[in-house]
DNA sequence: GTATTATTACTACTAATGTAGTAATGAAGA
DNA sequence: TCTTCATTACTACATTAGTAGTAATAATAC
């Protein structure tokens, strides 16, 4: 089983991806030099790769690929944060928030999620995470 | 600068040396077992990397080393948290509150932190997090 | 003190990651 | 149609990560 986890450079990539829905090489570029400098080939090196380990797919517009996602943000990301939480955190989330409450930087739009969170969690089952 | 982020394999090292506060290679290799099969000689190479790295530091005993972490693990984990905020989240920490709706597995210590969370950033200054 | 065992040192090899160059091909302008 | 420019295809190369083998050395058991 190959390691198919995005690596950081392959996650910028990914999310210039979601966010044009499709876009050619080019686009990718073009977007990319706003957040780093990196030469055309290697953005193409990426997309590339990102196609073979299955988040992109490409399909050809005359002489030119278009590159879309195949999976959606929301499910990559569910993922990602699993395996972090896993790898990193040992399955307890408590470290994660207290490193909020050190920063204590949310928005209110974060807070609402919480809040909801907090009631969610209180009134429906909850399935204790020991340690 | 070197990329000395902890990889994988390295967190999960990292994970027993900072549980045994010092240990000798062995130690760790038995400890290690308990949750993958390794041959000594990867331990050992980790350990010796995670030294190179600047995560342990060894003294000699007698005939043999003893490894010990240099940096806390809040500290590290609070470096790997921001990282993958950045990185992954975007800096946006809603899509990470969600996810935990979903799954509603919440212990009542992570319960407990989360309200002290929210009681501290509703009262101290809020930076907002745009977007 | 010699054989056996534990530990360390040195070395190796494959895969993944980040970066990019060069050749080839297709389109488009003159 | 010939030249030029954009795009793709193919290739390369250094570094890091994961895995481990072998040689050397130190300790320990008789």
């Amino acid at each position: 089983m190959k390691n198919n986890n995005l690596s950081e450079t392959e996650w910028s990539i990914m999310k210039i991806c979601w966010e044009k829905g499709e876009a050619t090489a080019r686009t990718v570029y073009d977007e990319s030099l706003k957040e780093k400098k990196r030469e055309y080939q290697t953005v193409k090196t990426m997309l590339d790769r990102l196609v073979n380990k299955g988040y992109l797919r490409r399909k050809r517009f005359g002489p030119l690929w278009v590159y879309n996602p195949t999976v959606s943000r929301a499910k990559t990301l569910a993922n990602a944060i699993d395996n972090f939480i896993n790898i990193v955190l040992d399955n307890t989330l408590t470290p994660l928030f207290t490193h909020f409450i050190k920063k204590e930087k949310l928005s209110t739009e974060e807070i609402e999620a919480l809040e909801k969170l907090i009631r969610k969690s209180k009134k429906g089952e909850l399935i204790s995470s020991t340690k």
